[in-house]
DNA sequence: CGGTACGGTTGACCGCGGTCAAGCAAATCA
DNA sequence: TGATTTGCTTGACCGCGGTCAACCGTACCG
């Protein structure tokens, strides 16, 4: 457990919490805990129930939906600054999610009651809650909406286009396995595209690197999918 | 255009709006737009400034994702009392998906401003937002698990056996094709799995009545699925 | 009335992506 | 260092669900 100096610097440094006057950010410090989850703990598990939020400090949580078969559907990854948990928390209903660290992380738990008060005390941090509630409800159905209306070659391109890239590289910030789930695949399926794209000379894969050599082939690919679905 | 004396009674009823004061009631009412949509008209496209949001008051209304082949992917209806496109709203960002109306429908409308202003006069009403945010995100979540987790049969059991029914008896709410896409089917394969059902005596279908003489063979029936899944 | 548009059903077909299994390389550990 | 595990790839196979087409009943309309 680091010390308790820490948790102010934290918390203003946390999109939800800027600025909060030198009170309220006082108030929040002594409302908040650390948690520190070792990769592949969990932070809580379906049917816990959900009396709280948490912000993401360090490290990255995997937000997933486990199946009856140990299959499991990928919601969202969050990292540094992210909030999670806040939905479950206002309805006031245990988790039908679960969350798994990816890496050691450091996490700050927000009990429910203070954070009443606090929005009670700060209306805009209600505001950059609902705020933040509309962003993840926007990507959301995104997701649907990639999962419902496009086929797995054209999910895989926009992945690799929507990741920050680098002199044409890109990395895959997890383990293919995972990252499969987030879109919906099978990691043999997800293999066997990389491959094909591979093949198509539109990209170079080795390990969890990435080269693109020209963007703007790949995105044209993705059109090209796009078009012959319609 | 009703007279905007049946405004604060409309307000008054709305789960977004009890238990507010006379006075905030009033600020409320004089914010507010009524927005008569006759059936089938669009009442915001993909693309359109989301600039407040609405709520039903009579009606039901259908928000989907639009798809470059005319095909669409429904995201959710909502009745009276359900308030839609506030996401988009806290956003700051166009719409993303359209929102059409399946009955002539009365719908009223709060500019942005008009509801920040409100929220710094009440935070409860931010917090009953928040309540509201939470619910969507709750549903998303279960319809990207729904989408990913369970077959076709699954999802249409699941479906006839979440509607509201009496006597044994549900109704499909809107049209066939409607039904199969908020379910991520084609009409085809929703008409197929409806007769297969029936074939199985389990249900029997006349126009949009579904009788379901023994609901928990039905629910045997869906687990039978998920078994064979594992 | 016939014409037609629409929602729904049915049949034939097939391709996408999942499943199962084997194999391989790198990481982890005794 | 060898043993074991984990992540990833590859191949063979196949079934679910989509596509395309024809057809049917009903509602709507001139």
């Amino acid at each position: 457990m680091r010390p308790k100096t820490d948790l102010g610097a934290l918390l203003s440094h946390q999109p939800l919490f800027r600025n909060l006057d030198a009170d309220q950010l006082a108030l929040m410090t002594a409302a908040c805990h650390q948690v520190n989850i070792e990769k592949h703990q969990f932070v809580f598990h379906r049917g816990d129930p959900a009396n709280g939020l948490y912000v993401v400090a360090v490290g990255s949580i995997k937000l997933a939906v486990p199946a009856a078969n140990g299959q499991e559907k990928v919601i969202e990854f969050f990292g540094p600054g992210d909030a999670f948990g806040e939905a479950f928390m206002f309805l006031d209903k245990p988790y039908m999610v679960e969350a798994q660290a990816l890496d050691d992380s450091l996490l700050i738990w927000i009990d429910k009651r203070d954070l009443d008060a606090a929005i009670d005390r700060d209306p805009s941090l209600a505001k950059r809650m609902l705020a933040g509630l509309s962003v993840r409800l926007h990507t959301l159905v995104k997701d649907i909406e990639t999962v419902n209306l496009q086929n797995a070659m054209q999910r895989v391109v926009m992945y690799l286009l929507s990741q920050p890239r680098e002199d044409g590289e890109m990395h895959f910030p997890f383990n293919k396995g995972i990252i499969a789930s987030k879109l919906g695949l099978t990691p043999e399926t997800l293999s066997r595209l990389l491959h094909q794209l591979t093949d198509a000379g539109l990209i170079s894969v080795d390990g969890k690197r990435v080269l693109i050599p020209d963007v703007a082939a790949l995105e044209h690919r993705m059109y090209a999918e796009t078009a012959r679905i319609s």
